[in-house]
DNA sequence: ACCTCGACCTGCAAGC
DNA sequence: TGCTTGCAGGTCGAGG
């Protein structure tokens, strides 16, 4: 369940697990995800440590002590699962392996990472540090939305002269990273603002931020943090028996709350679903104009 | 250049 | 019970 919260919570999830260890072994076990995975990525990895985990949009990002990077993306329904200590042997940690688990790492502290993902739309590639920012998968990407750089003023300029409808707009990566079709929903319910809405409709004729953007923006950053931080609890109080990372409660406002009444307080309507790009949009049309 | 849509995969729930 | 259909949190790349 992978958009920039669920991310998060996977990268802190996996940090205690993989920071300051080196890849003792790297099992490829199906290497065909969205793309192959490259010949040479297991013996790139094996032996490496671990300096830091990071994340750019929806992207992990695992530098290793060789100038490497290893970039992975979750797809759709990609997760990690963290094993306890690897004491037990080899064959014992291969008994617990599971259907679509794809990319196995045995860590140097005992830790056994696997990357499972049914729909394989997945993805792991490794790219040289100093060489990052040329990196396709993420040059065009914009900005983070809990980032500073962030704001109305960004946000408008990103959309102004834009046709497409303002949903569209927040799924474009380019736009603003790591929103997804569920915090797009959740974002402009909360700013009360149509998924309908022609995206640049929240800038004036010169590209300067209205009241809408600024709306936006707080209800951006608002649902992306609310996000995170039942992640972090999710992770701390009702992490699954099997250390699964990246599938946890949530407490959506309308996304997959089709004829449920509308959250919004003093607000009568109930929650609409329509298909937009294709793709389901949840909304309010009594309090989203 | 912008925008929309098909394609990539598997699993699951709902309907008949 | 079994079959069919539609839908699922992403995004690249083709074609208009």
């Amino acid at each position: 369940m992978p958009e920039l919260p669920e991310v998060e919570t996977v990268r802190r999830g996996l940090a205690p697990a993989m920071e300051g260890a080196k890849f003792k072994k790297v099992e490829a076990r199906r290497g065909d995800l969205r793309w192959p995975l490259p010949k040479d990525f297991v013996q790139r990895l094996q032996g490496q440590k671990v300096e830091g985990l990071g994340r750019r949009a929806k992207y992990l990002t695992v530098d290793l002590a060789s100038g490497d990077v290893l970039l992975m993306h979750l797809g759709m329904s990609g997760s990690f699962r963290v094993g306890g200590d690897d004491t037990a042997s080899y064959h014992h940690a291969r008994s617990k392996l599971t259907k679509h688990d794809h990319v196995v790492f045995h860590m140097s502290n005992g830790k056994l990472v696997t990357f499972n993902d049914p729909r394989r739309f997945g993805m792991m590639k490794l790219v040289t540090r100093a060489k990052i920012d040329e990196e396709p998968l993420l040059r065009a990407i914009g900005p983070e939305p809990l980032g500073n750089e962030f704001d109305a003023t960004m946000l408008a300029k990103a959309c102004a002269g834009k046709k497409t409808s303002l949903k569209a707009a927040l799924l474009d990566q380019r736009v603003v990273a790591g929103i997804g079709n569920i915090y797009a929903c959740e974002a402009l319910h909360l700013a009360h603002l149509s998924p309908k809405r022609q995206a640049s409709t929240i800038a004036d004729r010169k590209g300067a931020p209205n009241e809408r953007a600024k709306a936006l923006v707080d209800a951006i950053r608002a649902v992306l943090k609310d996000a995170i931080a039942a992640g972090g609890s999710s992770l701390r109080d009702h992490r699954r028996a099997d250390g699964s990372l990246g599938d946890f409660q949530h407490n959506w406002r309308v996304y997959d709350r089709e004829g449920k009444p509308c959250p919004a307080r003093g607000c009568k309507g109930t929650v609409k679903r329509f298909t937009q790009n294709g793709r389901s949009t949840f909304w309010c049309p009594a309090c989203q104009k």
